[in-house]
DNA sequence: GTTATTGCAAACAATTTGCACCCAC
DNA sequence: GTGGGTGCAAATTGTTTGCAATAAC
């Protein structure tokens, strides 16, 4: 585990942990902007890179190609919508003990998670 | 449920069916002109658009933004590498019971899900 | 004939890379 | 002073859109 951060890693993590939802580098780049810490885009994603690989954070691949990244132990469960892309957190997660099984068997050390439902909501039904 | 199917949904489903792993739009694009179907590539795109939303095919969108595309009901549960970016394939689902409790609970009409677990796979551990 | 579908090329958007500059040690 | 870290701008890549040509009914 690298204990050692640069000084963009540590202003991308402390960030993440003062928000309370997923957000893209794009977001991160303009949020610590505004928080005169400003930091090149280029360098928010070699950032995301780095805390991503010694398993700080999560990142979550929408279907428009998008990224968004979480700090690692928040909630990566969602019901998403294939139409309008909403997506909406769900609390149940039923596969802690398939965790643990995969690490031995498969000699990887897991990270976190993610379950994610795809459909259509309510609106997107109707809509069709 | 849509029936009506234009001829190049026709092409990408009947491809896709044929095929047994995952692929690309690109993918998709250069199999078919090998088969002499040739199918522009943003037509490919609007077929498997559609597809998308009648709950034919379903979507993985990858880490790099690469979207694959699957028949539904042929397996979405991985195990990803975060540095190499392999992906193998698992087989257990303790989620199926969930699922139908979603359904009713949310008006969310679901399709299919994809459960993946992220992290370092045996090789990438020792060369990081 | 009218409408939906298609192909091409241009536009887009997120991300990555090359490279010069800068800071920390 | 040296090496990693950073910023900027340019390049890359997957995908989407505008629009004229075409096929379907």
């Amino acid at each position: 585990m690298k204990t050692q951060r640069t000084r963009s890693q540590q202003r991308v993590l402390t960030l993440l942990n003062t928000l309370n939802s997923a957000v893209s580098a794009q977001d991160i780049h303009m949020e610590l902007r505004q928080r005169n810490q400003t930091t090149g885009l280029a360098t928010v994603y070699r950032a995301l890179e780095a805390l991503k690989l010694e398993g700080a954070v999560q990142v979550r691949t929408l279907p428009n190609g998008e990224s968004l990244y979480d700090p690692v132990h928040r909630d990566q469960h969602h019901l998403t919508c294939l139409n309008c892309g909403t997506s909406t957190p769900i609390d149940e997660c039923p596969v802690q003990e398939l965790e643990s099984q995969l690490q031995q068997s498969n000699q990887f050390k897991v990270f976190y998670h993610s379950l994610e439902f795809f459909g259509l909501c309510d609106q997107c039904q109707t809509n069709s």
